[in-house]
DNA sequence: CTCGATCCCTGGACGC
DNA sequence: TGCGTCCAGGGATCGA
């Protein structure tokens, strides 16, 4: 699942992978997780990547111009397009041989000028490709918060503290903090020694402070070992990261607090499985962790039952496969 | 403003 | 072994 420690990772093994290189052509799989794929076909051909970034969980791809021509008819705009690409929870893009058989859910195949394919696979589809000329990269980047890497004190505690939201809702909204996902969210929390289901006005500047100051460290611990891998990710050469070694409350529910040895607990917090320490992360008041899991491993069932998600699958699968010309 | 619910999607784990 | 069910989660969206 990456988050920013884990986009950061790709988007500097593309920098070393690809800058400069030239695009010739694109194909596609499937395309419902692709804005507008004809703007890719006709925009990507013959344009550089000139840069590689990351803004929060997005990686951006930042293209030439084509020729003078496109860059005086265009009025700069195009000549400054990107292409932006979200991972979303199973999103892998790397650099590959041409000629190289395509890995299964492989959706996007870029053909680069020295022989190679830059291959977008994503099994859920939870991703976005997008090709954005400035003006709209401008509009699409608005409304983000602060990078967590380079927030300061006085912003990150006027962020947190006036408002009634969870602090883990808080640190999950995009708006608040660029980046942050469900791992970095719980290992911070536990480092910090914060319940995630405390109201964000209920922390004090201290603690907020505490929160800011581990957060960074972590973001930039687990930059160096490359990401967490939990279920699929692997960096840009393929490569899984190290970081998931180092997690002390994400996807440790039962095991032994690192600090004080007791059990790791789980709760749903801003919708999202949540792992804490219920001794050193102290529970606002009525809020209840998750019976902990049974003997078997099990995990804990939901409340009544919905066959929902079955007949939705189903009436998915009678639909007609379409698009995938790969 | 904040919340939960619902949807998107598929692989993998588990129960029976 | 195999089918049904649940779960993971970032983000959009909608109603309470």
């Amino acid at each position: 699942m990456p988050e920013l420690p884990e986009v950061e990772t790709v988007a500097r093994g593309l920098r070393q992978a690809i800058l400069g290189r030239r695009i010739l052509s694109v194909r596609f799989g499937k395309t419902d997780f692709i804005d507008d794929p004809a703007a890719l076909e006709q925009h990507l051909p013959g344009r550089q990547i000139e840069a590689v970034e990351r803004y929060g969980k997005f990686i951006l791809l930042r293209l030439s111009a084509v020729s003078r021509e496109t860059r005086v008819a265009a009025n700069g705009d195009a000549a400054q397009a990107s292409l932006l690409v979200h991972l979303g929870m199973t999103g892998q893009i790397a650099p590959s041989p041409a000629g190289r058989a395509l890995e299964k859910h492989t959706h996007v195949c870029i053909l680069l000028d020295d022989g190679r394919e830059l291959r977008y696979t994503d099994a859920r589809r939870f991703g976005r490709i997008a090709y954005l000329t400035k003006a709209l990269l401008a509009e699409e980047l608005t409304g983000f918060g602060t990078d967590p890497l380079e927030v300061s004190e006085m912003e990150f505690a006027n962020r947190i503290c006036g408002r009634r939201a969870r602090i883990k809702a808080l640190l999950l909204d995009q708006s608040v903090l660029r980046g942050i996902g469900n791992i970095y969210a719980d290992e911070s929390l536990w480092k910090a020694k914060i319940h995630p289901a405390r109201l964000g006005a209920k922390l004090s500047r201290k603690q907020a402070e505490t929160l800011r100051r581990v957060l960074r460290h972590i973001l930039q611990k687990a930059i160096v070992l490359r990401g967490s891998s939990i279920s699929d990710f692997l960096d840009a050469k393929g490569e899984p990261g190290e970081y998931q070694r180092h997690h002390r409350a994400y996807g440790r529910e039962g095991k032994s607090c690192y600090r004080c040895k007791t059990r790791i607990r789980r709760a749903m917090v801003a919708g999202r499985s949540s792992y804490f320490c219920p001794t050193c992360q102290h529970s606002p008041r009525g809020f209840a962790a998750l019976p902990l899991l049974g003997k078997n491993g099990r995990k804990n069932k939901r409340t009544e039952g919905s066959t929902g998600s079955g007949k939705r699958r189903a009436q998915r699968n009678r639909r007609e496969e379409m698009g995938n010309h790969l």
